[in-house]
DNA sequence: AAATATTTTTAGACAAATCTAAATTTTATT
DNA sequence: AATAAAATTTAGATTTGTCTAAAAATATTT
């Protein structure tokens, strides 16, 4: 039996380790889960002693196979609950992540494996991020941030990462979504802001939003 | 705020209580709850202190308003979420239960409310039972067991009182449906078995299917 | 009404997850 | 290489929900 706790725990490793390829501190974990080290420490210990994670004092943790697929799976079912948040209860995107953050924890195959299929089956989640499948399979986007585009070049919104309600806000009063087409129209050095051109109007977004907005050559 | 365990408790006061109405005793919740009578008079002490129960010592308990409400609240949120999996996730009505026992925990108004728009605002669950509204209203159907039916008379089926998997399964495997129309052929005095007839068919159940299936006279 | 049985509560302990404060190890700086 | 700083772990407490065993209150029999 698997706790919610260790539940977040698995997760906060796979993220903060890239997708549960480094190695992860005690702190960030810390900091990612608000709680104290001390806490941190006790719960990686009990995560080793469950083979969910490898750990050596004072060396940090990885997850183990087992830990990266409890992961992958936890990941599989907060974005596709967050599809059907937008997609059928008229959610929005900043709305979204809060509720699934719970949701993600209810255990039932059938449930989840019905949800995919109600929801035909969903590549991304409303970030651009992608929805593992039953086998723990998925793939990147061949993705960039906007600060790395060139001058120019024609791109399309993928995805975002910051997902906090605050920059996904900012997105929506500035009409960006994934999906709209932009034009780099200038680069300026000065402050690294880029003006771009969407659709009928041009504008100018800051370095911030440049490093949080992913992009895809079309 | 309000933990898990205290709501299914609440709940659980609600059911036993019929409804709110009725004190309740330790040693009912303790069986309900599948723990010891110990555990549930440290929890009755910890509603009452929260006001959501009045209780004094060795006399029961019984909820209080904010009890009540909070009790209808998760029922709604529970039937809810079995009208979901029932219509839009393919689960049958006796795989329902488990799941939205679980459900039922997550807090979010917004979640609940669209998804009572989504279902287009049912007003009876999978197994019958009635679907508070968002103010906690809601009607009971004028049923009676089977049981009590009269010989001779027609009737609908509209609810059960016994969600047991095996129980639905039964129905199920004779074909026997909310909304299905049965006539009244025989009541047997010997062991208290009905014969009822069902469009084409006549079958005969026993006293333990007419104690717990529903009817509606038509 | 006294004795017995049943129900309920209390006392004390335990596991899970957290915290603070102190001790230890590792890393960075002089 | 020694010292200072930062990161991590340990020790000991706390809260929540549970348990067993014993005590107390209530209900049932005789
Ligand atoms: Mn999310
Ligand atoms: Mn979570
Ligand atoms: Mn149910
Ligand atoms: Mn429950």
């Amino acid at each position: 039996m698997i706790t919610l706790t260790e539940e977040n725990y698995i997760k906060a490793i796979y993220h903060l380790g890239n997708n549960g390829a480094n190695t992860v501190n005690t702190n960030a974990i810390a900091e990612a889960m608000e709680t104290k080290a001390s806490s941190v420490t006790d719960m990686i210990k009990k995560l080793s002693d469950k083979n969910y994670a490898d750990y050596k004092k004072y060396q940090g943790v990885t997850l183990t196979e087992e830990g990266k697929f409890v992961a992958i799976n936890i990941i599989r079912k907060h974005r596709l609950w967050e599809v059907f948040l937008v997609e059928k209860l008229n959610f929005s995107w900043d709305e979204v992540h809060e509720v699934a953050e719970h949701l993600e924890h209810i255990k039932s195959e059938k449930l989840i494996n019905q949800l995919d299929a109600f929801l035909e089956f969903p590549k991304h989640d409303p970030h651009g991020d992608p929805i593992p499948d039953k086998e723990g399979n998925f793939q990147y986007i061949d993705k960039i941030i906007l600060a790395k585009s060139e001058l120019g070049a024609v791109y399309k919104c993928v995805g975002v990462d910051d997902s906090s309600s605050s920059f996904l806000k900012y997105l929506d009063s500035n009409k960006i979504a994934l999906g709209s087409v932009i034009t780099i129209k200038h680069k300026e050095p000065y402050d690294n802001s880029i003006k771009i051109e969407l659709e009928d109007r041009e504008i100018v977004v800051s370095q911030n939003v440049a490093k949080n907005l992913y992009v895809k050559k079309v």
